[in-house]
DNA sequence: CAGAATCCCATACGATACTG
DNA sequence: CAGTATCGTATGGGATTCTG
């Protein structure tokens, strides 16, 4: 532990600047469906309804949104069959691969401790207010 | 990427079931405020008025509130000091450690390529709509 | 300094219906 | 099957004011 001299701040400046194309590109890959997708599509290419399952509770027009989001970024491809009916498959690119490779150990790490975390946050919130936590 | 399931298809069942406290958990560490205040306290225990700045455009409200969820979601922890003026510290639990320790690269990766994937989502718009790309 | 409380709005998001 | 279009709502989030 530092004793913080007057002059010398320990810690840096701001983490990213506001508006700054590293938020914009942080937001697109850790948006709520952006993550899932991601994490989805590291398995395999996939139809658009095999996505639209196992991203569990997306909407048809969330499901859109954000696939055009991460074609528009470069992580996502989309390969269209000219058949009737349509067949589309969604696949990583390489860049897509890339950060999947630093997403995957987040999205791991979360599943293996969610449980325990969330009980910690249940027992401080009965702590806290001294009333027992809703039951659904 | 499965995390939820254990059958040995080639393109498994859900990513999360819906609700699950893994989507919870996950929606609390990526949010918008969330990867940036957890990214600032890696650099060390800073007061209230430190990190205002350093999570550059964030609201007294969403600092208050973001702080609020980690704290209890046992990944940052709260030191007030009874003096006056008031003195706050915040710092990283060790849970707030590891989950760091896997945010990070992935923070890293974007800070270091954000640039060029906007470059590209501004080409594929041109491209698309034979329109320049809007400048505000 | 470190918040809490209040008001308000933009938009992210969902539900439904329609189409090539 | 793989979308688009439209509408309605919930809530994430900002601005401002107040306080110990």
């Amino acid at each position: 532990m530092t004793v913080s001299s007057s002059t010398n701040s320990p810690v840096p400046g701001g983490i990213f600047p506001a508006g700054c194309p590293s938020r914009t590109v942080l937001d697109h890959v850790t948006s709520k469906w952006g993550i899932l997708l991601l994490a989805a599509l590291a398995d395999g290419p996939q139809r658009w309804s095999q996505l639209r399952r196992r991203a569990e509770g997306i909407s048809e027009k969330m499901l859109a949104q954000t696939l055009k989001t991460l074609e528009a970024d470069g992580f996502v491809r989309r390969d269209a069959w000219p058949v009737i009916p349509p067949r589309v498959d969604y696949s990583l690119t390489s860049r897509g691969d890339d950060v999947v490779a630093v997403l995957k150990p987040l999205v791991t790490w979360i599943a293996e401790h969610a449980e325990e975390i969330l009980v910690d946050a249940s027992a401080q919130a009965i702590l806290r207010d001294q009333t027992p936590v809703p039951v659904h």
